[in-house]
This record gives C-alpha cells, structure tokens and sequence, in this order.
DNA sequence: ATTCTTACA
DNA sequence: TGTAAGAA
C-alpha cells in the first residue's frame, strides 16, 4: 500500500472520488502505542473489527481508530474486554433511543 | 518488509 | 499478554 495511508481497497466506477485515508495495523499501533497483537485480539474479541482488503489485511478507518481510542481508555481503567463490549452494545442502544426521540419530537 | 493465523508459555 | 512458526 502507498504508506501515505491513502490506500483503499474498494474500487468502483461509482466511488465517490473521495480518498478515504487508511491505516494498516502497524501504523495504528505506533500510533496509538499498543502491540498489534491487542489490535488483533480486539478484531477477534469482537470490539473493533477493521475492514479487509488486498491479502486479507486489516485496513483501519479513521472511525475505527477512533473508537479504538475508546475502547484503550476503557481498558486502561481496568473494564475487561467483555465489559468493553458491553459499553459499546449499551452506547450503541443510547443512541438508538435518542434518534426515537428525535424522530418522535417530529411527529407530534 | 509486513501482516495473517494458530499455537504455546 | 507476549512471542514464535510458517504462509501470504
């Protein structure tokens, strides 16, 4: 890949244009200090799974790198990786409800 | 050179 | 969790 991180694994006619920036597993670990080994454990936990592409390697979005940082700060207050994905399952529910909300401030 | 998976201490 | 072997 172009080490730039501008590597994207989805060609299209369709695409739009845009230059999503990547980032392989190497450089989310320098970047955020931790072992690829946890970066990969992390994908298998279920917690933060990176898309795919040429040779079946990970390609990190900057969401995902986001969320990472998330998931690293938790860790580092001592929540167990199941208890990680538990938050994540619970914000994911918060902000399910919060769009009901908003949708039902429409309606009425 | 890097990353991937699987396995082991 | 960290490290190693072997394939890609």
């Amino acid at each position: 890949m172009r080490r730039d991180g501008q590597d994207d694994g989805a060609p299209g006619p369709a695409a739009t244009g845009r230059n999503v920036p990547f980032y392989t597993i190497g450089q989310v670990a320098s970047l955020l200090e931790v072992p690829t080994a946890q970066l990969r454990r992390l994908d298998e936990q279920e917690i933060v799974q990176p898309e795919r592409s040429d040779g079946n390697q990970r390609r990190y979005s900057q969401e995902e790198i986001d969320r990472l940082r998330e998931v690293l700060q938790l860790t580092d207050e001592g929540v167990t990786l199941p208890g990680v994905r538990k938050v994540l399952e619970l914000r994911r529910r918060v902000d399910e409800l919060e769009h009901e909300l908003e949708r039902e401030r429409g309606e009425a």
